[in-house]
DNA sequence: CTGTTAGCGCGTTCAG
DNA sequence: CTGAACGCGCTAACAG
């Protein structure tokens, strides 16, 4: 591997030169350019962004934790900010953390060693430390998808709120009075916010909200199952089902195909997360979905923005509308 | 960002005792270890990867150049990649390549300059130039998926051939005679492999093969979408389809959908990689399913043992098996 | 337009 | 068991 002396040697010049040459900085005559580049050419001097990174102390890459990158959901949200960040010339570093705060702290500490430029993030729990960590560390972060309560940081997530308060209340308006609804963890500011949409929209229907209605479990087709299996055996069993997101909706599908339940007929469901079009054979499900690659760029866009050192008078939070789409599975 | 020096300073030690407590190398009395632990906890220090890669030659990262991370098989398969790879210490930095070749030679120089220790690459198109440039510059690569013709090299991949040829046998097995093939781009080993398995049922079975049924695309919901509308309105329409991948079994039903044929009823259809369990609500299509996840660990193991230095006498060729999975789409 | 000098933060080498 | 000196490959800051 041929250093950038080496290059300078060949071609008869400072090494500095060569580097004004790699970097298209300051000014070089065009013979001499051409020198530069037919020794680069000729040694097949590839230059080491390491030794550059370490001087320049900016390494042109940024990373992005997300909790599960066989979501679709998530991998839509990923292309979106790797496209944004490849346009602009960062590299992205992708690392799944598994919903695992363990992990998430130990991905972190790689990034940070990395040196990279900016954080990307999507919280495990609204864990507050994490922030504050990359923070205390110069680094400039946004969070993704999730809140983040009582502390300052860029965010771009969408109305979750909204979203299920959508859903609950198209459901009302179909005549529903027995409503459950499956969610995720407590503490993960997605799972809770669509749980409080659901009671916004009860509430204001006047219907009595049954506790028994609010399952709580994870964002796991497992999970989806076992909530669906809880929520038909309730004594007043619930006549429509809301699955707080894509991964509850399948889980709950398989639940309802094994008891024989059929959908809208026996049972109404509707989901948040729209699953991507190249990967759907009969849409059928009514959901909530989110522009997850708008998230994925939007919030690229406000890293660089950071990055370019545009000191902007505050934090912001970028909140994305949902958009409900009506298809059969709600009858 | 505090230094190793800063952190031997208010130790009251030397940079390199420091340096010796982070790596665990070397002796280090039990107090002057605390005393150094403090004050890296005090500091808040995060040593910095990049300069410590500089000197010790090492990144401990590896690249993963996949086409694209949006197609679920691939995400699989880079799931597998990740978990290995993080078990063994290492992180992974993703890149799309879109079957574009311009975007897979940009991404092969960013990954190059940021010196990493290895490369997983699903090659674009069988491209020799790529590969033959990775070698040159000396750092160990494992090509994933694809074959590359005529080029020493790491290989994991599956057995399209022979899971084409099972899947066309099947449909011979079902009495099907005019069995009409939709495959990726021609120069994409696995789109040939699985059109040679596809002629080599045929011909075994007698059936004389009309090149008319043999279509080559892309391996994309659209491309499958216009093969298939193609496929159905040739003179003598074919009685089963096979998608060569995923996206086009997606875009063929699509396809069928809107001219209202039933499958199995009107039409037989089967394809090449299931969706996996997560995304399916109703298994429907007869596939060859290809074990996604196992060829990403495996690609990592076999690129971890270059990486550690077992000279291996020659470049390996690891080829997993598929499995045909028989559901109702087939009739 | 081009070169010199001096580090970036760390780990290897060798000497205590 | 601990430390000093040097250099990894590159570029910022000055000179010329």
């Amino acid at each position: 591997m041929p250093t950038i002396h080496e290059v300078a040697k060949r071609a008869g010049v400072g090494s500095i030169t060569v580097s004004r040459v790699i970097n298209n900085s300051g000014y070089i005559s065009t013979e001499t350019r051409e020198r530069v580049e037919k020794a680069i050419a000729e040694l097949g001097y590839v230059p080491n962004t390491l030794a550059r990174s370490l001087r320049s102390r900016r390494t042109n890459t940024v990373g992005l934790m997300i909790t599960d990158i066989t979501n679709p959901f998530f991998t839509t949200l990923a292309r979106g900010v790797e496209d944004a960040a490849n346009e602009a010339g960062y590299t992205v570093i992708f690392c799944n953390t598994d919903e695992s705060a363990a992990k998430e702290e130990k991905y972190l500490n790689v990034l940070l060693q990395k040196q990279v430029d900016g954080l990307l993030l999507v919280p495990t729990q609204s864990r507050v430390n994490s922030i504050q960590q990359i923070q205390k560390h110069g680094t400039p972060v946004v969070v993704l998808d999730r809140r983040i309560p009582e502390v300052d940081v860029d965010t771009v997530r969408c109305d979750s709120v909204d979203g299920a308060y959508q859903l609950s209340k198209y459901l009302v308006s179909l005549g529903h009075q027995q409503i459950a609804i499956m969610s995720g963890a407590v503490g993960v500011s997605t799972a809770d916010d669509r749980v409080d949409g659901y009671r916004k929209a009860l509430e204001e229907a006047r219907i009595l909200i049954d506790e028994h209605y609010i399952f709580r479990g994870d964002f796991t087709p497992d999970s989806g199952y076992s909530m669906t299996i809880q929520a038909i055996n309730l004594p007043l069993r619930p006549t429509a089902l809301i699955a707080a997101n894509n991964f509850i909706t399948i889980g709950a599908m398989k639940a309802l195909q094994e008891v024989e339940m059929d959908v809208p007929d026996d049972i109404a469901l509707v989901g948040f997360d729209d699953l991507p079009p190249a990967m759907v054979t009969f849409p059928f499900f009514t959901v909530a979905s989110q522009p997850a690659y708008q998230m994925g760029t939007r919030a690229m866009q406000l890293l660089l923005e950071r990055l370019e050192g545009k000191e902007m008078d505050a934090f912001q939070e970028i909140i994305l509308p949902t958009h409900l789409i009506i298809r059969r599975s709600s009858g």
